[in-house]
DNA sequence: CTGAAAGCGCTAACAC
DNA sequence: GTGTTAGCGCTTTCAG
């Protein structure tokens, strides 16, 4: 079922151009050692014969898939954004993108993308948050020979395997915007604890408020889990302290969603009364009245920039990797859900 | 930088069990004609010695490459989920998933999908619409003798090379919950003219209403293009109709978003002064308030049927395609964007 | 039921 | 610059 009628090789491409495989291989593989006028003539034949070496045959021989691997956990917009980016890349570069989805909390998790990876034998792996913030999965990685780039926020040292998210600019720009209007009150949202990015979110709003003197009370933290439904039984939470609080960043959008629907059942008018904050920059956020401020990702970089990575570190090695930058920054958009401090009750 | 410790072959296996490397092949490929006890002494060996057959040599001498393409236009929660589905089945079967974007609409779109065949070798392709519908895609496939499942809203006859999905009994459902509650005055915002999808709901709304005697006057059906903006463009011009629709169904989800949103824009209560419903099920359509009454898609069912039809069709050929269903039906789901007509203005 | 030998289509030393 | 010669790790005739 795969090749109707036979697909032309290397042999006949050869034979055609009168020159050896050899030389045909090097033009195939762009290597410099190859007279203009041979090489035109190949070329000239390959386009003629419609020939596409077998990538197959080429690993095999060259220890290689030409197969990167994409590793996530949670199908979402933001997952099918980066595949997108990585796609656009892979297509320049005669690379074929295979995916993998994987459950971070999973035992087995690291057993799992290991095997993924011995048996798909890709040529590396680029791997999403949570799963990239797995412990141990580095090591057993480079125990297996995989290149792979991480998506993560934490800036580290040595080889820059990875695409740092620093959110702390974004995350200063909105708290300064919410102050700026007049709110002290602020409620947060939190992703799940064992979630490193969710836990630097918190952390940079945290940080962020210091800057204005402010602190996060205690009872204004709410665990969430990313969800529209975690969201909105937090948002039942915070929204039943006393003083209540004007202001209510969600870890993400999602969860901001579900603040907006808590809102809107209890009469509460956005931004009136409350002002809301989300975080990924869903086409969601848009959609919803009043429109979600959030802070949005910038996923083609993000992605174009740890393909790129990938590839530079299969086919050049690790000191091509500080050709490239490492942090990529999102930014704060203000829309139509975040306001003004409402006049104090009673007052 | 891929195989590390140099991973073991069949030949080390063969040594090691004491057998030829014909025997521990046949094993790999559950051959039924190895006798128990060999069987068991390779198994053992293979499970010993960590050993995974090469899936690039395998694939060069058996003429297959174990890779199923996963073909899409624009990414998008649907895609996501039918993509978690594909690749569900495709881990429990040893395949890995290859995916690839295209632009419908460009005229290379055919040349495209054939390159994207021939370089990545894949056994089949799975084909989302509106990609599916490419008009000599077909033919192209079949020359190029790749396996292919679609997913289409046509049923058709001959090799049963398609998922189908009938949208008629959902719609029928989400047409007589409305015209229950009193709705007579229907507007309609399409996909594009030319979505073949998009022109079925379209249809099926039509022989709907029909079974009420119920017309859908031309001026209230507007064009669409799936996205939010056409949405909220098409919601605009309907609500200036006289009379005014008193419920507007939109072709998916994200123009109902559009709807809603112009409509609280403009003060109208949904639903109390407008019913709304969508089409695709997006998890968002139970974020917003009112939540969306839509039309779901049985994504994980429609994934896992083309998964499993095409994978009989590369292993078994087209006979075994009779032993699959192929029709797959959405549901109507009833939320709070839909609800009895308002009683007529000035009465 | 099992084995020996001949490739699948390509790359990689090593000559020339 | 270019050709020759071995394989890469597996499947597949064809014998036995």
């Amino acid at each position: 079922m795969n090749t109707g009628t036979k697909q032309p090789t290397i042999n006949d491409v050869a034979a055609m151009a009168g020159v050896s495989k050899r030389t045909v291989s090097r033009v195939i593989n762009a290597s410099d050692k190859v007279n203009q006028a041979t090489r035109a003539r190949v070329l000239e034949v390959i386009d003629q014969l419609d020939f596409t070496p077998n990538r197959q045959a080429r690993g095999l021989a060259a220890r290689r898939s030409y197969l990167i691997g994409l590793v996530y956990d949670i199908p979402t917009l933001f997952i099918s954004d980066v595949q997108r980016g990585v796609l656009n890349v892979c297509e320049d570069t005669g690379y074929e993108l295979v995916v993998h989805a994987c459950h971070t909390d999973s035992k087995e998790a690291i057993t799992n993308i290991v095997k993924f990876v011995t048996r798909a034998r890709v040529d590396g792996l680029i791997i999403c948050s949570p799963v990239s913030e797995i412990d141990g999965l580095e090591p057993a990685l480079k125990k297996a020979g995989c290149a792979y780039i991480r998506f993560t926020s934490t800036l580290g040292s040595g080889p820059r395997k990875r695409v740092v998210t620093d959110y702390l600019p974004a995350i200063s720009d909105m708290t300064r915007h919410l102050v700026e209007f007049g709110h002290r009150d602020f409620g947060f949202i939190s992703g799940p604890r064992g979630n490193i990015s969710a836990r630097k979110r918190h952390e940079s709003f945290v940080r962020a408020l210091a800057e204005y003197d402010l602190e996060l009370p205690k009872n204004m933290i709410v665990e969430g889990a990313f969800t529209f439904d975690s969201g909105v039984a937090a948002s039942r939470k915070l929204l039943s302290r006393n003083p209540q609080p004007t202001a209510i960043f969600a870890a993400n959008d999602e969860m901001a969603f579900g603040v907006m629907n808590v809102a809107a059942e209890k009469g509460i008018k956005i931004p009136e009364e409350l002002s809301v904050v989300g975080f990924d920059g869903t086409p969601f956020a848009t959609f919803v009245v009043p429109s979600l401020s959030t802070i949005i990702r910038k996923t083609d970089e993000m992605s174009r920039l740890a393909t790129l990575k990938l590839l530079a570190l299969i086919n050049e090695g690790t000191d091509a990797l500080l050709k490239f930058e490492t942090l990529v920054s999102p930014q704060f958009i203000p829309r139509q859900s975040t306001g003004p401090v409402p006049a104090k009750k009673g007052s």
